[in-house]
DNA sequence: AGCACGCCGACT
DNA sequence: GTCGGCGTGCTC
């Protein structure tokens, strides 16, 4: 029998598979194997047979060195990727390296040490061993980091416990991935609209067949409650579910409400999950044991057994977007593998993407309206406070009337959220003197007053610097001049206004693990703030009981860029903050500070009239050829050397494929046209909708010349971000 | 992504 | 004369 080869994708930049000879190792296509490449060793995937290997190779053909001892990938995983590489024109082997983040912790399990009370008390006996010979006293097993914890003493206590012979140790079992959720744990009690929304999703859960559907309802209106029906019914039929959610959405509040349901947690998925709960995790998602996981964007890869129905929580999110390495939606590549994988999928959202709107308008997508909120909760009255005409003295941001609100809101024992999205103190400093303004050495960008933390901060690449005590141009002293606001400086605001309220700052700067936004969410909820001032890290998904007004601090901040989607993204946000008010007790109140209350956003939030903006947004769209009328590619040349940068983008441009339905803009410096040190220079490619702009892509580069030196070109098919 | 190969400045 | 800087290119 002559030699059998395979064909070998490697999780690296590679775009073609490596051929290997089998040996007698019996592998099929989705094998996990172990492969010679060059002077090391590393893992990639079966991706075929190769009858005819190409003859040049000749006896560079290394042999597999083993078979891993993991589920392959099935063949609709590696379609997938096929498919996502194909689309966002990245080399299929950084699209399975995303499949493959199994965690190299797949090791034997850790093992668990429980401890009991077994022997006398100790010779010594100290406050801290009281305490945990009281947690121990029910003669229970626990873990020994739990027993630690539950007695509020650090794990040293126990150890020197276990040495004097008082405790014993135990041999735990593994702690399982994620137990199985019962789909029939609590029956929620539903509105006849969320009824007929449920028996929708439960039907085409169990019809096994692709559907995509737009779960459409403002906030409170109980679309989670709708989608968990679908998620049970996916549990009884056996099979898997994904529910993706912007990370920062994935609060403890989240998954109580899921565990409400169903009695258990869903298995995490997110960046900070441990390697080894990762590998573990993966390989129960594999092998079918872990039913639900609730995951960020990168859980859509994630190699399912049986997947059956997928959610994509807050489907407009902008997070949803990976913008670094393989650039893809992942909203968009979920409704790909809901495709591939013939199961039904539902995009969730308040205030659906402009592209989702259009789908289900032509009827791509089946709507699920859910028209009201919940349980005879009102929507938030919204009002302008017209900053040109009532608004604060200068220097102050928050208005007389807004202060007024926050006043009395307090005085009802009730929460306020101040709502800026700006991390820092200042956006911009200057010098009074000479008027010097500091700016990022390495972006063409300002430096944001970080006063918490005492420096000056690049927002683009992370570049930061102590604040100097002198101007660094004029050597004036106290010369500074902070220009604009950011939530520090509105904390510092409140502070003078409300000097007796509780305040707390939400920004993404300010925090450090996920578990410490749940603590701070937690507080919140709890009524031990009065007033929290935020950052969009508030807009996503919590649900505060007592808030019951909402200040939007600056609501034309979105707004100011030449970006296509910033009216979309600023309805959208502000429609989700606004909507943080008033879930509960009585109708909450949303104020607006903004110069143009005239503006399409800003009259459609305040009548409340979300089809007025759709109806405006989607007319200019039409008309300008915007997605999802049209399609749009970026395509961005860098390099250190701004001519070279220049010069490579004007060639490319020149050389682009003649075709007369496409139309190549720039180059265009970028609107960062400096970033991390290296100048941008931007082409837009516009095309019809039914055009192959991947396709059409991937012959203009295939006949460019090749970049040399640190010349780099970023392919951006449907960008989302136009910076 | 690694890792080796290769071609130019400061060391024993 | 060699050690080592990291730019360039290959890995079946």
């Amino acid at each position: 029998m002559a030699r059998r080869i395979v064909d070998v994708l490697v999780p690296l930049a590679l775009d073609q598979p490596y051929s290997y000879a089998a040996g007698d190792i019996p592998v099929a296509p989705g094998d996990v194997v172990r492969v010679p490449l060059g002077t090391r060793e590393c893992a990639g995937v079966v991706w075929g047979e190769n009858t005819t290997p190409d003859p040049r190779l000749d006896n560079r053909i290394k042999a597999i060195a083993e078979k891993l001892d993991v589920p392959p990938l099935r063949d609709e995983m590696r379609k997938l990727v096929d498919w996502i590489a194909h689309y966002t024109l990245a080399p299929r082997g950084m699209v399975l390296r995303m499949a493959l983040r199994m965690g190299e912790g797949l090791g034997p399990e850790r093992e668990r040490v429980g401890v009991r009370l077994a022997g006398a008390p100790p010779a010594r006996m100290t406050p801290a061993r009281a305490r945990v010979l009281a947690t121990l006293a029910d003669r229970l097993v626990r873990a020994k980091s739990d027993a630690a914890k539950e007695a509020g003493v650090s794990p040293g206590v126990v150890d020197g416990l276990i040495d004097e012979g008082t405790l014993e140790t135990v041999a735990l079992p593994p702690e399982p991935v994620a137990r199985a959720p019962d789909a029939d744990f609590s029956r929620p009690d539903l509105s006849p609209e969320q009824a007929a929304a449920a028996a929708a999703l439960r039907d085409a859960v169990a019809a096994r067949t692709f559907a995509t559907f737009l779960l459409d309802g403002v906030t409170g209106s109980g679309k989670t409650e709708v989608y968990f029906e679908g998620v049970a019914e996916a549990i009884r039929q056996r099979r898997q579910v994904l529910i993706l959610m912007p990370e920062i959405a994935l609060t403890a509040q989240s998954l109580d409400r899921f565990s409400a349901r169903f009695g258990v947690r869903p298995a995490e998925w997110h960046s900070e999950i441990s390697p080894r709960k990762r590998a573990r995790i993966w390989q129960g998602v594999a092998e079918g044991e872990v039913r639900v996981v609730a995951g960020a964007r990168s859980a859509l890869f994630l190699p399912f057994a049986d997947l059956g129905f997928v959610v994509v929580d807050e489907e407009h999110d902008p997070a949803y977007k990976q913008e670094d390495g393989v650039r893809y939606h992942a909203r968009d590549m979920a409704v790909v593998r809901a495709h591939i994988e013939k199961f039904p999928i539902v995009l969730a959202s308040a205030t659906p993407s402009v592209e989702t709107e259009v789908n289900a308008r032509k009827g791509r997508y089946r709507r699920l309206s859910l028209p009201q909120r919940f349980g005879g909760q009102s929507l938030p009255h919204v009002e302008a406070i017209d900053l040109s005409r009532e608004g604060p003295p200068r220097g102050r941001w928050i208005a007389p009337r807004l202060a007024e609100a926050v006043t009395v809101a307090i005085e009802r024992k009730q929460q306020a959220l101040l709502f800026l999205n700006r991390r820092g103190y200042a956006p911009l400093t200057l010098c009074r003197a000479c008027g010097y303004r500091f700016a990022c050495p390495q972006c063409d960008a300002w430096l944001v007053d970080h006063r918490f933390k005492r420096q000056l901060v690049c927002h683009h690449c992370g570049f930061s610097t102590p604040h100097p005590a002198v101007c660094p141009n004029c050597h004036a002293a106290d010369s500074f001049v902070a220009c604009g606001p950011g939530v520090e400086r509105v904390e510092e605001e409140v502070g003078t206004l409300f000097p007796q309220a509780r305040v707390m700052v939400m920004s993404s700067d300010l925090l450090t693990s996920v578990d410490k936004l749940r603590e701070e969410l937690t507080e919140i909820q709890e009524g031990r703030v009065d007033i929290v001032i935020g950052t969009q890290l508030v807009a996503k998904g919590h649900h505060f009981p007592r808030l019951n007004l909402v200040g939007i601090v600056d609501a034309d901040l979105g707004l100011a860029n030449g970006d296509p989607r910033a009216a979309e993204r600023t309805f959208q946000l502000l429609s989700q903050v606004a909507g943080r008010a008033g879930r509960e007790e009585g109708q909450g109140i949303g104020f607006l500070q903004t110069h143009q209350p005239e503006h399409p956003v800003m009259r459609a939030l305040i009548a409340g009239d979300r089809e007025a903006f759709y109806a405006s947004e989607i007319d200019i769209r039409e008309r300008l050829h915007y997605p999802p009328f049209g399609r749009l590619a970026s395509l961005i040349v860098s390099a250190s050397d701004r001519a070279a940068a220049e010069t490579h983008a004007r060639k490319l441009a020149a050389i682009a494929p003649r075709d007369e339905r496409v139309r190549v803009l720039g180059p265009a410096e970028a609107p960062v046209s400096l970033l991390r040190g290296r100048h941008r220079f931007r082409l837009l490619i516009k095309a019809p909708r039914a055009l192959d702009l991947s396709g059409y892509m991937r012959d203009w580069l295939a006949a460019a010349p090749k970049t040399t030196g640190d010349l780099k070109r970023e392919i951006d098919i449907d960008p989302t971000s136009f910076l």
